[in-house]
Formats: structure tokens, sequence, C-alpha cells
DNA sequence: TGTCTATGTTGACACATGTCGAACCAGAGG
DNA sequence: CCTCTGGTTCGACATGTGTCAACATAGACA
């Protein structure tokens, strides 16, 4: 019995620069899934919730609490850890997601590579 | 005559820290915004292209090599700069499109500053 | 076993979005 | 004036997406 199911890694050496020449389709395929998963309101309040929790990890009970039923909140969750973004274990009764730094930090340097452009 | 009409500005003094604490529902609803521009994979290979075109800026006819059609990349390039990533200027025969460096950098901290938490 | 609480899944629905062809607009150059 | 070329806008269509209520599942606890 496996506890992190983990639906697929998708993401992890990605995100080439921006900055360098333009994307292939392939990059731009993969680096996209990353900015769709933040371009809902709902979800980037559940990221940014997380995220900015203690310890870079929060209980669903924690962060549920923005303006949508209970069960778009699990599917937004879900989305994220499609894309990648979050990973989620659970602990007796609740649910905790955690952010993965390391995707965090490429989409970060993707970005501030191409502003010093 | 105005020659950038430039749709709205929408974002320019954009962008809390994404680690500080949980974004607000405003918060959250603009920033959704660019991340949203950058979630589809023509855009983003649409925008990587002026991004690293020289000076920061193309021809539309530099750009749209992107296997959609051409109205298609126009649709497109009208988003982002809806989403106040680009601009855009006619020359002549040729319109060409410039990224907003500010915004980007913002975009850039958002996550960098986060990815450092 | 049963029940209660915390999450996830399913099904359905309305709405948003990506895409194209066709029509339209703006300059350049006859 | 006309025509050609580069881009945008329009209308239509298929697909994707956010949302909820209802149902299902997983532990905790009795």
């Amino acid at each position: 019995m496996r506890t992190l199911p983990l639906l697929e890694p998708v993401v992890q050496p990605c995100c080439p620069p921006l900055t360098e020449r333009p994307l292939t389709a392939e990059e731009a395929e993969r680096t996209a899934v990353m900015f769709k998963a933040l371009g809902d309101p709902v979800r980037l309040r559940l990221f940014s919730a997380v995220v900015s929790h203690e310890g870079g990890e929060a209980c669903v009970c924690d962060i549920s609490d923005v303006g949508v039923s209970q069960p778009t909140v699990s599917h937004h969750l879900k989305k994220l850890k499609e894309a990648g973004l979050l990973s989620s274990e659970r602990r007796g009764t609740w649910v905790y997601y955690r952010v993965e730094p390391a995707v965090l930090a490429a989409m970060g340097q993707l970005l501030t590579k191409a502003a010093a452009a």
C-alpha cells in the first residue's frame, strides 16, 4: 500500500530560460502547465496559502476558506498537484499539502533571467 | 490620433509576494491574469519569441511561425497585451510587439522570493 | 460494527477559451 | 483610383474549465 500516488512527476528538470531563444513547442507545452495551474485566482490563493504557511505545508482544513465549496477546493488542489507544484500526504485524519521548492525556484529563475535581459 | 490604444493598463504596481501571507481575493484575481496569459503553449512561445528577440521587440511576421493560423496568432498577442505583458506599435507596414520589463521583473520577484522561503 | 469527520470522486451544467475561415482595415506602391 | 501585403476583427464551432450537489472513501473513535 503506497501512501503517495503522486499522479505524475510531469515537470522536474523543467524550465529552459525564457530570454535565450524562442521556446520549442515541447518546452512551451511543458512550461505552460505550471503557469496555467497558477492562472486561476482560487488556485493562486490556495497555492499562496500553502507556501506562506509555516513549514511550507498546510492541512486542507487550514486553507479551504477561499469562497468556494469543498469539492472545488479539492479539485483545484488536485490540479496543482498534477502540475507538479504541490504534493500531498495523509497524516491520520488530515491531508497535508506541501510546496515543491525546486520547481518554484526554477520558475522564478525562468522569469528573473528573462527580466534581466 | 493615438498610436497606442493599450486596451487596459490592468497590472502596474502589481504582485504582492507569494510567501508572505495568503493572497486576498483581489490580489489573486489581479495576479492570476498574468499567469493565465502565460498558461497557453502558443502564447508562451510567442511571448518567449518577443522577449528573446533582439531589442526585446519583434514584428509579428518574425514570430508567427508557431503552427497556428495567423488570426489565432493575432488573438493570442491581443491576450498578452490585455494582460499587460506586451505592448504593440505600428511602424509603417509592420506591427511590432514589445515586452514590458517592469511587469516581468515583478513576476520574477514574486516567485524567487517565494522560492527563498 | 457503526458513526462521525475530513477529503476525494462523479456527474452534470454553464461558461470560457482556442481555433479557423471569411471579411475587414491600414499602409505602400503603382 | 486600384491592388497587394501584413494584421486585426467577426462569427461560428468544438473543447476545456470552474463550479456545485450527491455520493464515495479513509481514519478515528466508540
